[in-house]
DNA sequence: ATGGTCGGCAACCGA
């Protein structure tokens, strides 16, 4: 089984590039994030065409996720409220045995913001969520954009971005109580190195080119599943095409 | 080298 997550910045933009690496690599479910679609107008028949499933939900201008499977997911899911808002930043389904939920982690825009106590609250409910709803000894894929980098193998400066946005230690800890819970970073698992990175910032002049880059994006898995992964890859060439997204493909595979 | 990012959506906001 092949699972990836990328988040597209903007679906109907990136679907030349979503369409080639389906295409390519065949993936059992392609976790989406930042679609930035109404549902009315997601692009399900290019996908359909392509021999994929969709499940999405989707607003106006921001945000948005998507899940793309080779066989239709049940028991979709598409809730999860903060503080009484209800962005589409959370959609989970099932296929069989196995439990998927997609997340696009609220950036958190600056230390000490309203934003950034919004984006820690989210991580705090999401937890929350898991372990009400999962077992850790249960199949259960968790991935998406988490917007945080967790040491500083995973992120190309990490001296400058000490207790910043995407770097803080509030941040870290509470992705530390999914570990705890029962998740495992496929990535990490399989990698030790770092410089290998999944979100390069557009702002930054060749910022690619100079691997200038973070690991925000994650697989995340339970221990029966985890022991299952055999490998786990970072996308470089989608990054390089044209028209390409800041982030690019994480993908992992599964005996 | 006197410039320097995207996408959505129609003036800027968010990343």
């Amino acid at each position: 089984m092949k699972v990836a997550t990328f988040n597209a910045n903007s679906i109907r933009a990136r679907l030349p590039i979503i369409l080639d690496w389906l295409g390519r690599e065949a993936p059992d479910l392609l976790f989406l994030q930042e679609t930035k679609v109404q549902d009315v107008d997601f692009p399900d028949n290019p996908v359909e065409e392509a021999g994929y499933h969709a499940v999405f939900r989707g607003q106006k201008t921001y945000n948005g996720v998507a899940i793309l499977s080779k066989s239709p997911l049940t028991d979709v899911e598409t809730e999860l409220p903060v503080q009484g808002i209800d962005e589409a930043r959370f959609i989970s389904g099932r296929m069989g045995t196995l439990h998927a939920v997609n997340v696009y982690v609220p950036q958190g825009f600056e230390v000490g913001s309203n934003k950034f106590q919004y984006k820690l609250q989210w991580l705090a409910h999401l937890l929350e969520h898991v372990a009400a709803h999962y077992e850790p000894s249960s199949p259960l894929l968790l991935a998406g954009d988490f917007n945080v980098a967790l040491t500083d193998l995973d992120l190309y400066d990490p001296e400058g971005f000490r207790g910043e946005v995407g770097f803080h230690p509030d941040e870290q800890a509470i992705l530390q109580q999914f570990f705890g819970w029962g998740l495992v970073d496929i990535f990490r698992r399989h990698v030790k190195e770092g410089n290998q990175y999944t979100f390069w910032d557009y702002r930054i002049p060749n910022g690619f080119k100079r691997n200038m880059g973070w690991r925000i994006d994650y697989i995340l898995a339970t221990a029966p599943l985890a022991e299952r992964s055999r490998s786990v890859r970072i996308d470089r060439e989608a990054r390089a095409m044209e028209k390409p997204s800041d982030h690019t493909f994480l993908v992992a595979e599964f005996d």
